[in-house]
RNA sequence: GGCCCGUUGGUCAAGCGGCUUAAGACACCGCCCUUUCACGGCGGCUACACGGGUUCGAAUCCCGUACGGGUCACCA
């Protein structure tokens, strides 16, 4: 049966990029009826948090990628912490060192630095050259009088190919020299990433690993360990990075990265998925809106592509406003309301009827106008109160067109007489203007629209006067008669 | 610097030796619709990094060069 994991150290915010690789396991997890594990790689004591475990396992359950195995759901082989599997780890770490394919290391930090120096000043790779590798009784003994903590290196064999067999990229071959002795256990007894993660993958039976390519490198170390204790090591497929506009792998400088920052700007998580599904993977088809379900059961690796794919917030915000026009209205009123609640236009709490209408009609006025809700902040001064933004320039000279006054005067009129004011009769009501003044619609469209909204352009008039409401046009009319 | 990966339009990408005078989408530009903006419809712009091979035939296979990225931590 097929298992997979998503393993992301609680260092931070859910990445996009990280996203990804937790949306592929997913993925393919439910295509093949598999599992799909979530653990947590905090071995970095200094970095790790349980507010960034806990902030990583919302945003995958905001963007529904849900676990069968793992961190709060439980199964069979936990922990699924690190720092709850020490024991095990220690177990592990005894059998390599028995078998003579680690070892204890008492090199200082200094020492390092100096050897690493030196081999990239002679154009080598950097790396350890052994120097514990062959330390007596005696030489240990010393080191540890003298209050030295050792590190256990693993023994890397000499001369030896390595091969990944990578479902992605194929065949990757590296040198074993090329990899000096590596830390496995670090100094306060906690092990390495390299080390950790094949005991994890291992006891967990892991059958796919599909990671970023940042680990394609780490891999052969990885390689090593398994077949040093005679494990058998899952298949790979290292999927490509996703580029910032500059070309480079995307961190924290770029802006928003964290998938949560895309919650709060109002980003569907339905559009987020689709998204980061298009990164770096090719639909069989022509059609590219899914939703997780659709992605569940077409999705496969062999459409995943090699080269790493640039962020592109365009393409974000396009797939985004197509879920948003697809979204209910309640839903949208729903999503609105914080950002209307912080500007101090919706209150808190229950709203009453008359509120939750206007913020129904307001968001079904303004949907196609929408690539994320946050947007709805900027729509909202065309529909609601008695005031409008100051016209300015061209819109302030059209509002002096001679025509003007004689438009305005009759639409006010008509507009105190009408009893139900609604899209309906707005258009009607104004269709009227046009023919009893005969004029062309512009002249009495855009003096209307710029004595209500102080803009040009915006959202459809016969939508902004009944949200509006009668009182605030009135009052949005009045106000006019400065400019005039 | 060593090792590894990659390179089709501004971006995501299809293409897996002949069906390609290289799909589709986003962005951009233009036109239509429209009181405006948006939506929608139609159209346009722009690409196989370069050089050698292999082959009757190469975007597709091989080699080299260039460029980009990743990695070489007691981070993961």
């Amino acid at each position: 049966m097929l298992k997979v994991r998503f393993a992301p150290s609680p260092t931070g915010p859910l990445h996009i990029g990280g996203a990804r690789s937790a949306l592929f396991n997913y993925l393919l997890a439910r295509r093949e009826n598999g599992v799909f594990i979530v653990r947590s790689e905090d071995t970095d004591l200094e970095r790790s948090s349980r507010e960034s475990e806990h902030n990583i396992l919302e945003a995958l359950r905001w963007l529904k990628i849900e676990w069968n195995e793992g961190i709060e759901v439980g199964g069979e082989n936990g922990p699924y912490r690190q720092t709850e599997r020490l024991d095990l780890y220690r177990e592990y770490t005894k059998k390599l060192l028995a078998s003579r394919h680690a070892y204890y290391c008492y090199c200082s930090e200094e020492e390092l630095e100096e050897e690493r120096q030196a081999l990239i000043a002679k154009g080598e790779t950097p790396r350890y050259l052994g120097k514990c590798r062959h330390l007596t009784e005696e030489q240990r003994a010393a080191y540890e009088a003298e209050g030295r903590k050792p590190v256990v290196r693993f023994r890397v064999p000499e001369g030896q190919k390595i091969v990944i067999h990578d479902q992605v990229r194929g065949e990757v071959v590296f040198e074993s020299d090329g990899i000096g002795d590596y830390v496995i256990v670090k100094s306060d007894g906690i092990p390495t990433y390299n080390y950790a993660v094949v005991i994890d993958d291992s006891t967990m039976q892991v059958t796919h690993v599909i990671r970023g390519e940042e680990h394609l490198s780490n891999t052969p170390r990885q390689l090593l360990i398994y077949q040093a204790l005679g494990l058998t090591a899952p298949e790979f497929a290292h999927i490509s990075l996703i580029l910032n506009t500059e070309g480079h792998k995307m961190s924290k400088r770029d802006g928003d990265t964290a998938v949560i920052d895309y919650k709060a700007k109002g980003y569907l998580p339905e559009a987020v998925v689709n998204f980061i599904a298009l990164m770096g993977w090719a639909p069989p088809g022509e059609e590219e809106f899914f939703t997780l379900e659709e992605l569940e059961i077409i999705f496969s690796l062999d459409r995943v592509s090699k080269s790493p794919a640039v962020f592109d917030l365009n393409k974000l915000n396009y797939i985004n406003a197509h879920y948003i026009k697809q979204s209910p209205p309640e839903r949208l009123a729903e999503l609105a309301l914080p950002y209307l609640q912080e500007m101090g236009v919706m209150p808190q709490g229950e709203l009453p009827e008359k509120e939750r209408m206007w913020l129904l009609n307001f968001v079904q006025a303004i949907v196609n106008h929408l690539s994320y809700m946050a947007q709805v902040k900027e729509y909202v001064h065309y529909f609601y109160g008695p005031q409008a933004p100051v016209p300015e320039g061209e819109a302030l000279e059209i509002l002096r067109g001679e025509q003007v006054t004689g438009v305005l005067e009759l639409f006010k009129t008509k507009l105190q007489a009408i009893e139900n004011l609604t899209v309906e009769s707005t258009r009607t009501l104004l269709k009227q203007i046009t023919k009893e003044l005969k004029l062309g619609g512009k002249l009495v469209y855009m003096p209307i629209r710029i004595a209500l909204t102080g803009q040009m352009h915006g959202p459809e008039l016969y939508d902004i006067i009944p949200i509006l409401g009668r009182e605030n046009v009135l009052k949005r009319l009045e106000a006019t008669g400065r400019y005039l």
